[in-house]
DNA sequence: TCTTGACTTAGAGTTAACTTTAACTGTTAG
DNA sequence: CTAACAGTTAAAGTTAACTCTAAGTCAAGA
């Protein structure tokens, strides 16, 4: 059912043991199985949610807000609202920031071509 | 002549004049001239380089890295090709982040949308 | 004169997000 | 059996870029 250890799990998103193993104990990851002997078997979704994390976090989400945004998460449809309020907060943030990108490229560019 | 004082400056460049001396100390700021009782006067061009170290360090260039252009730059024109060098590579990294923003951006609209 | 704004050195504190270390123990594949 | 991989707690260390504090001095304007 397409099982992965920790070190297959951390070569699958570009994060170490360690740092997975921070993040559940930040409780950004909730819910990670275990097997008997107690090591730790992300599922696909625990994967993807991962996938996200990193989405959020590369955008400038601190662990803190994505920590929030998994507690809305947990809390199913009843927070499905805020949710989504939190996601379009972010994405706005997101748009402003790649519009202040592009402005600082553009001075950048200027100065390449001055070549002075 | 267009001088500004530190907090003049400051005001100007949304920068407090703590960290404005901070980046002088750093040496990002060299040549910053003072008036006979030591006060610090900011010309147009310390401004407009100011400005400048806002957008390097917008896009993600550490201050170390901006103070190793800021040297490239005191040396005038045998550096000039260095200097380029410098700036082509680093517009090629905010083309890139602004492609990965994108991407993230995507992936959350599609959360969005998801309304789930 | 008094307030305001400026200056100095030198070092301590802050924040986020790891990252490392210590000092172990337990399990599984070859 | 042993090497490789996994686990634990608890705390210290790292890095960047500030940010603040102390403990003063100095100068100009109302």
């Amino acid at each position: 059912m397409s099982l992965y250890t920790i070190s297959q799990a951390s070569a699958e998103v570009s994060l170490t043991a360690h740092t997975l193993r921070y993040y559940e104990k930040e409780g950004l990851l909730p819910n990670v199985k275990k097997d008997a002997a107690g090591r730790r078997n992300y599922h696909q979704d625990d994967i993807q949610r991962i996938g996200f994390i990193k989405c959020l976090k590369g955008t400038g989400m601190s662990l803190k807000q994505i920590k929030e945004y998994g507690v809305l998460f947990a809390q199913g449809k009843k927070k499905s609202l805020e949710r989504n309020n939190m996601l379009e907060a972010h994405r706005e943030k997101i748009l402003m920031e790649i519009k202040i990108q592009k402005k600082y490229l553009k001075m950048i560019e200027a100065k390449i071509e001055m070549r002075s």
